[in-house]
DNA sequence: TTGAAAGCGCTAACAG
DNA sequence: CTGTTAGCGCTTTCAA
């Protein structure tokens, strides 16, 4: 009921013209004080609320962003989003949702659909994105903000860790702590950002002359649980393991366990992004952490910035990510 | 660049008014097939993409819904967050973002925010409301669905399940399965729903005449791990627990198992959700499952047909919940 | 410091 | 079936 009212109604209230009001509104300095408190006076009284829509058409900037996302089922997602929400919160934007499910024209229709919503940012959490997709996107005058990823031509601006030199050096301590045979665990997806865990993987590997092992096992959690049981059924377990995901770690883990091997002893176990996950298992998981909340916030604070046109230092973003020991490695 | 072209541009190319591509972009029917085709193609030639806000201004809807949530570092809500979007998207409407922490104050700056967006309606994952702020939602006219939780007067439409039902249920099980001393898991913070589960407890153990034990811990996990090992070194273990998440579920099995007692031999653990974590523990976590997914999903719906004054049946929609059994019970 | 007036890009009667 | 014409509620020159 009380979102009736316009700013004439305040206008003719405080005796001003409507003008005066949008300026005590935007740009206060511009209103003489004794004014400037009628009006603030009036707006409270009638519980005035600007109409965000009107003032975007007018103004032509929308105050809202999009964040386009594969799903929120995934942990990192939706720490990222508690980073976006808060900064954007801080410097007033409005966060819109649009998921994709990883589907190519999902993504394609959600810019579209963002775009049409007048947005004057958007944040992009991407998996794995076509020269195609980011050629539109660098087309668009719209300023965008990868989350957690990069293109491969590092053209779109991006906020992230360094996936290759993370799993490098967990690889390597995993390799001066003694272990000969150790592996990876991936996925079938070929996500960019895995394809830099196996890198950094097969460098450390690579360097110190050991085997390298990949084993790569269903996305779908439920599905790889059982192919890990299998694993363990028919292969002869590594010393140790650096997993690009920390489910995927515990449910290689738990197989590992249930087939009689003891973690750490037998089996040193490491995963990445230090979700929550990291402290349901027993032993907990030592992990890869990724400053997921960070990213998020690093990324909206940065897409201000391209917003407003402000001069910015860096494009592409490196987070720093660090290490934590828990039960699953001797240490 | 190509968002500068507008309904004026589309319309003098194909020869007639803007009012006729308005129509073949709101009406199709109404405009003759020969018309139609012609101003749909310069408007894929042209790449026009009506602007959202100049339509939200001149049809007075936004075609935009509000998600108010406490986090999303919480994998209930996050799964909800899916359904919701599917199903926006699905109906062509946009979900603008709020994240309250849980603050009063930050729920209340939310709702304002909404209401200035002008959003068509809106979706609140609220763990606790007051009654001034459950009046301040009736005294907006604007379509509000609760998600996961109701007002106690039932006054809100709202989505969620029968948590007392489903605890009393699980409680029973597990008295009927022999067990005598079984506890109740729940956290400091006192959510109505938790309330509610804990009632239900309370019956069943009521109804056979046992000992009511309610165990109450911290709601940070990472402080509550502490307090279950504090628990298993200090009292006696119960013989089975029914807990409000299954996080909470999940960390004081690991304590008892790490004390040296046996899941599910000495110990019977149930959780409450089936989330993810559920299938990271080991043994794996009995649960009680909510249709998280579901109640975002048929929220959003519920609140398109809100938004629509179409007749709803029910403005109460309880869900099914389900129970599954997994190793940390003996079944 | 304030007001008048011209839009922002679109929808929605109302005519024709 | 199509065009004309008012706005939607606000911002933003331009004058005063």
């Amino acid at each position: 009921m009380s979102s009736k009212i316009t700013i004439y109604d305040v206008a003719r209230k405080a005796d001003v013209s409507l003008a005066t009001v949008s300026r005590v509104l935007n740009n206060p300095g511009r209103v003489k004080e004794k004014t400037r408190n009628r009006v603030l006076e009036v707006i409270k009284e009638l519980g005035y609320r600007p109409n965000a829509i009107a003032r975007g058409l007018a103004s032509r900037r929308s105050t809202n962003v999009g964040l386009i996302v594969p799903t929120f089922s995934r942990a990192s997602i939706s720490e990222m989003t508690d980073g976006i929400a808060d900064v954007a919160d801080k410097y007033n934007y409005s966060v819109f949702l649009n998921v994709t499910h990883n589907e190519r024209e999902l993504q394609t229709d959600s810019w579209e659909n963002m775009i049409a919503s007048q947005v004057d940012g958007v944040l992009l959490a991407s998996d794995q994105m076509s020269e195609e997709e980011v050629n539109r996107l660098l087309n668009e005058t719209i300023p965008t903000v990868l989350l957690g990823s990069r293109d491969s031509q590092h053209r779109v601006p991006a906020v992230l860790i360094d996936y290759e030199s993370a799993s490098y050096e967990v690889t390597r301590k995993l390799i001066e702590s003694g272990n000969r045979d150790i592996a990876f665990l991936t996925v079938k997806d070929e996500f960019e950002i895995n394809k830099l865990k196996e890198a950094g993987y097969l460098k450390a590997i690579g360097e110190s002359k050991l085997p390298p092992r990949i084993l790569t096992f269903d996305d779908k959690f439920e599905v790889s649980i059982g192919e890990f049981n299998d694993f363990f059924a028919n292969e002869k377990a590594p010393d140790a393991v650096v997993s690009i995901r920390d489910s995927i770690a515990i449910g290689f883990m738990n197989a590992a366990i249930n087939s009689g091997l003891k973690v750490p002893e037998d089996l040193e176990v490491v995963g990445f992004q230090n979700t929550q996950y990291t402290l349901m298992s027993r032993p907990q998981l030592s992990t890869v952490s990724v400053p997921t909340y960070d990213i998020g916030a690093v990324a909206m604070r940065l897409l201000t910035k391209l917003m407003n046109n402000e001069e910015v230092m860096n494009e592409e973003v490196i987070l720093n990510h660090s290490f934590i020991w828990r039960g699953s490695t001797k240490k």
